[in-house]
DNA sequence: AAATGTTGCGGAACCGGTTCCGCAACACAA
DNA sequence: TTGTGTTGCGGAACCGGTTCCGCAACATTT
């Protein structure tokens, strides 16, 4: 049972095959051949060969996504939203992971460029000189979710502005001594923008403030927990991820801590689980599924050569729940 | 800058191109112009067209994967394997999401072989004779995981031992009345394998055993832990995965039981942060990333004609932590 | 009735590779 | 010297589509 050809369909229904190919793709012809040609399709199930067909047009229906990492929460949802409104539009989604190694992302530009995918999609984590080369190089839409940059179109989440107003908000509520678990600067977003959207928001209450670093990794937040139960005589922790947080809450109990009688602790991210954790964990929710959805529909809108703003920004929820305590 | 194609490097080398292919595919090339083409194509940093390549081959270096859904623990880390194990061997991944749904399983079996992928890895759910049919139909080799079926090669999960060696565990400390929070049996591994390896365990201990059936999501268990709450009298409650586990823990809180104090919880999976919950939960961990790595392997070995055992089992162990109390 | 414009369709070239076939050059044995 | 085998290479066909070009048939205008 070979594949069905276009020749096998102009053989069956006695026109030129070039006749077939101007029916396929809304071309001229006349009603009594379109039938016999619709009929020979219908019942030989003829599909045509998706690389003859990339071969002459150099391009396919598929949208290339670069990812840092496959297990993570974030990239999960966002493939999810990505996924759902390509597959709706007749596009296809090729997921490369870049195991959180910078050279790979660039690597996989070209990569992605050498397949001809009709445009990119990357979650980054953080924008070289040598991405904007690879970016300029390929001559393919990129789309940036989660970082920004002037020359890339980018799909933003309001991480100052989310920071911002948690903080805010724990400031009414009375806590002045607090603690900030952040990250490394070289991650722009959740780095630097998240974490200058809270200290504005202390800094503006007038309260006091001391900063911690690790890394995006659960285990290696437990042991700041730990030494925080240990030292610190703060009313409030605030996290720059909920994976911190979970970690930060582990050390806690691991020292004996009660959450939030004895310290109140915050999360950033809005994962699910956040919810059903016993106490419930405070934190922003970031809508990620929607945000993959919205990043797919403006890939396919730069396809088109739509004009789109460079800049989009998402929207964010804050999620106030039993982890934080209300002082006053 | 078009693409350098064959053709250019045949040109600049000042031969044919089917010598160009032959250098290219180890064939009888003389020394000298061996040098030639070999310089000629550095300079040019040519690359063949792979859609020219599959177009004649009618073959990629592409392994499709099919997930149930694309934000699961499990499948996450699954895919992890699979893309790292692949990617050192020259293959891709090319991951189809489903969404749960059953049609589309068997949808995207005859699309990839539409697209030509090498093989195919599908997490499945359940098997049914049109999935056998479309295996079938599509002449690809397919590896299935975490199900099994006597006409398809399966990598699965020793569920049922591993249900039955925490079971055992339960029983070894005095646990004699216990309720079991499954899933719906059309899932043959969870449902039924995991189920029945509990069973077994608790039986040959003489134990009461009252059972509950919910979904996967964690939403759908709060309410089970809630009744539980207020109803049950057990030591115990066994759940046949860590996210009911999760919304059962939530469900008792809920309704103000403490774990383990009141009563005891475990898990079933090995998720990451089971560890760092509060109080940590006793589960099995079930090796996924491993397991992704493996299929990867095994899919590779398929390709190659050689002869596979049709079952493979995995590993697991046994995490046993401080949500289920010894009771002697 | 002749000139002009449309429409439908077939033929051929092309996309960029791989592979089959045959020929020429050379080495070696008879 | 002739015959046989081996090696290196070019030419052409092929994979399965798309598109350009030109011709024939028919309709419309003058």
């Amino acid at each position: 049972m070979r594949q069905v050809t276009i020749n096998d369909i102009a053989k069956l229904a006695g026109v030129a095959k070039s006749t077939v190919s101007r029916y396929l793709n809304g071309g001229s012809v006349g009603q009594a051949t379109r039938d016999k040609i619709e009929r020979v399709i219908e019942e030989t199930n003829y599909e045509p060969n998706q690389f003859a067909q990339s071969l002459k047009s150099k391009q396919t229906k598929m949208i290339g996504v670069i990812v840092p990492r496959l297990d993570s929460y974030a990239a999960s949802r966002t493939m999810m939203g990505i996924d759902e409104h390509l597959t709706e539009r007749g596009y296809q989604m090729l997921v490369v992971n870049t195991a959180q190694q910078t050279e790979r992302e660039i690597e996989q530009l070209y990569n992605l460029a050498k397949q001809k995918v009709a445009g990119i999609i990357w979650l980054g984590t953080t924008v070289t000189p040598r991405h904007l080369q690879a970016i300029q190089d390929i001559q393919i839409p990129v789309l940036l979710i989660g970082q920004e940059h002037k020359n890339v179109h980018s799909l933003i989440y309001p991480d100052f502005d989310a920071a911002y107003a948690l903080g805010r908000q724990f400031m009414d509520w009375g806590h002045r001594d607090v603690l900030y678990v952040g990250v490394e600067e070289y991650d722009i977003a959740v780095g630097q923008a998240r974490r200058d959207g809270f200290l504005r928001a202390f800094q503006e209450a007038g309260a006091n403030v001391k900063t911690y670093t690790t890394t995006f990794k659960i285990e290696d937040a437990i042991p700041v927990g730990e030494q925080i139960a240990r030292e610190a005589s703060s009313t409030l922790i605030v996290c720059a991820t909920d994976n911190i947080a979970l970690g930060v809450l582990k050390g806690l109990a691991n020292g004996g801590k009660t959450v939030p009688t004895d310290v109140s602790v915050s999360g950033f991210g809005g994962y699910d689980f956040t919810e059903v954790l016993h106490p419930s964990l405070t934190t922003v929710h970031l809508p990620y599924r929607r945000t993959g959805a919205k990043a797919a529909d403006m890939i396919l809108q730069l396809l088109t050569a739509d004009v789109i703003p460079m800049k989009t920004f998402t929207t964010f929820e804050l999620k106030l729940r039993e982890s934080v305590d209300i002082l006053n």
